[in-house]
DNA sequence: GCGTCAACTGGACTCACGGTACAGTGGGGG
DNA sequence: CCCCCACTGTACCGTGAGTCCAGTTGACGC
């Protein structure tokens, strides 16, 4: 027993699986209560309502984003102590992990909630910036270290950069969920991988 | 008068206003026909369902991107035949125009659509499929020009690199949409096209 | 053993929205 | 003069979100 909120994790688990494969609107209460074995008032017991629904998520999948982030490039670090190196690497191993992921992908719920902002609170809006916030903060702060070293073979501005990961990301996966093939994402991680072996490498 | 389809097509500007700036589940046809000022029957005499309005809209979308593209690309031609300056002239020109974009963006519908496509029928999907799927033969072809007489400094999938430029401004117009900022999708675009310049200059 | 509180169940209800059906209408063309 | 295209207007249905609330069940403190 996981304590007094097992049944609201196990809301959060099925609801989570089915936003990802049918879209926010299109999962109704109806399904996420029939697959948890509660009933509608467990649910509302729960969650006031969609919108806090959609909030707890995002916080949930936004820490295991981040959580997967920190471990991977943790490993990377393991493997090659050189920032530059780092990176290759854990791009490397971020393209490996969605390429393994055998349904296809997550399908980042960031997009899907960028592009239905309006279902959704002030609250939800901002969870999803300051994600995307982080991120930049965090792979700038990568590239910066890189940059002390390696002097890149262009002029680029280094929050764009780091954007540039998330976009990647983001639009890979928009990529391969709209074309139903199935590595677009780690291919396009690849690519940029391969952008940044022409940005940093020495002359 | 435009001829017999004046309404239905008002009908599809307001809905892809309203779309755009809320997403296609946040948009009732009540507010469609308020807008269009017309009844519900007259929007269902011109659109069966909703469905049948999606599939306009992008249908119409996506012959505008591709007339935009034709457009800024034969521009690019004008002012420069070698094709890898062509292709760098474009991006710029497609990165001004985001840009000049005075609500800042029109948010692509292609990722919208692909977020929420359980709302939607086969034929929407495969609308979307083939966009993305003509947008990676265009740019293909591009790129391949450009590589005949620019030898790549690092062997890249050429299929992966022209959906590159989808992704990029897709997931560029997903950090816009989601940060609320101003000019990622074109900063985005900019860095792609340093890409570009790194990887076809000569050594 | 008794009360109490959290975590529910179950049912009745409202409202918004998508969608159907269909009868009627006005105006331009043959 | 009639017909038909492009609607209007109204009535109606189903679904799903969300509200309200009365009642149940089991763990825990006393």
């Amino acid at each position: 027993m996981t304590g007094k909120t097992d049944t609201r994790s196990r809301i959060l688990d099925i609801a989570e699986a089915a936003v990802l494969e049918k879209g926010f609107e299109a999962t109704s209460i109806e399904e996420i209560v029939a697959g948890a074995e509660i009933s509608r008032g467990g649910f509302f017991y729960h969650f006031k309502d969609k919108n806090a629904l959609a909030r707890a998520m995002l916080e949930r999948y936004i820490e295991v984003e981040n959580a997967l982030y920190d471990d991977l490039f943790a490993r990377a670090r393991e493997l090659n102590d050189d920032p530059f190196h780092c990176m290759l690497i854990g791009l490397k191993l971020l393209a490996e992990m969605l390429e393994e992921m055998p349904t296809g992908h997550p399908g980042c719920v960031i997009a899907s909630t960028a592009y239905q902002d309006r279902l959704f609170d002030d609250g939800v809006r901002e969870l999803n910036r300051q994600a995307i916030l982080g991120w930049r903060k965090r792979f700038r702060g990568m590239f910066e270290e890189i940059a002390e070293i390696y002097e890149p073979r262009e002029e680029v501005n280094l929050d764009a950069l780091g954007d540039m990961v998330s976009g990647v990301v983001e639009g890979g996966l928009v990529l391969q969920r709209a074309l139903r093939e199935h590595n677009n994402a780690s291919e396009q991680i690849m690519l940029f991988r391969t952008y940044l072996k022409l940005l940093f490498s020495p002359k």
